[in-house]
DNA sequence: CCGGAAACCTAATGAAATTCAGGTTTCACG
DNA sequence: CGTGAAACCTGAATTTCATTAGGTTTCCGG
């Protein structure tokens, strides 16, 4: 055998620490996401280097951000959701009161695209995942007969999410852009066409 | 009066080595968006002040750099191109040759996100001009019939713009993904549903 | 209650961008 | 021509951060 050191685990407050971090740099780089590690150590009552403690890097930091915020949005998402395209809409509605997040959310994964990047399998099976999924849903809409059946529905998905990203940019470009209303439009687009 | 100087227009060797930084630039952002101003510089023979001397900072270059690819770009596509899905389609193919490109433009358009950010103007005057002339092409598209008029036609132009976006990011995360394939199906989705 | 790991801190180290205080080169104008 | 103001450019600060190194203190299982 290796080393077989005994690993101790975290403390009590050490556990309590992580998340008050978690919380604030939330917070903080929902604002900015350039904020300097500084400010979230500040905010804590640490140091820079204690913070980093934690995490052993800023990305992984945004990384845990990331998560963190994924998790909480697709517990409330998940709340039934018949049409996937209609839980799209939901989860668009709902981003539309963190703008900042958004704003993190859309630099991360842009610098995720680098292979090397820590986020970028993160990324890729997210997508992968979600994808998936909605084209499960979108199927299962086509054999309903309430979605279009001439397109794939791989497809679809893969058009609804990139629908919803491309959506998010133009919305923090120009907040006067109705995110869930293009969204809804989208959906009528993949719908079996009313042949009144 | 307050001053009255002589303010003499930029030297003819300065025009030229501020094209000649420009070109190596792209090639070096091309490769690392998140490459130091120094290797521009050693490359093109300056030191890394000198650079800075005709892009006052680091972002404006960056912005000159995406200003050229997109002027370059869009000689190219404005060959013609009837259909608006099929010059975006094109337009898609086209990018799929230059990654680091397109990681460069997603990149910098989620950073001028920010409105303080210098290229938010460019960004914003960018999309709306987009999805005018998208939408331009769709309105006459519905009037011949070839696209289906159910549906408002700009909402469509902001949704196509959404998707080719949406798609680069997904393709730079997994290369396996068909953009232009992709963008066509979209293109179907909003053509005049064949009512056989 | 002790030993070692976890939880911090202070102080380097380093990598970049940006600023600055001059020099040198160019070229429009007299 | 030649000259002098503006355009070029440089090397050397300055600044801002992230990251690392090495120590000190605090916790907690046995």
């Amino acid at each position: 055998m290796t080393t077989q050191r005994k690993p101790r685990g975290p403390y009590r407050k050490g556990v309590r620490r992580r998340e008050q971090i978690l919380d604030t740099a939330l917070e903080v780089f929902a604002r900015r996401s350039d904020a300097p590690l500084q400010e979230i150590a500040d905010r804590v009552g640490l140091s820079q280097a204690g913070v980093l403690h934690y995490f052993g890097s800023r990305e992984e930091l945004l990384l845990a951000v990331l998560r963190r915020r994924d998790t909480l949005d697709l517990a409330e998402a998940r709340e039934d959701s018949t049409a996937p395209g209609e839980a799209v809409a939901r989860t668009v509605r709902h981003n539309m009161d963190q703008p900042g997040l958004v704003r993190l959310f859309v630099a991360l994964s842009s610098a995720a695209t680098d292979p090397a990047h820590p986020a970028h399998e993160f990324f890729a099976d997210r997508y992968r995942d979600l994808t998936a999924t909605i084209a499960r849903g979108l199927g299962s809409g086509q054999r309903t007969g309430a979605v279009r059946d001439d397109e794939d529905a791989e497809h679809m998905a893969r058009l609804l999410v990139a629908v919803s990203d491309g959506l998010q940019l133009q919305w923090l470009l120009d907040p006067s852009v109705d995110m869930a209303a293009l969204v809804e439009t989208f959906d009528r687009l993949c719908a079996t066409p009313p042949d009144d």
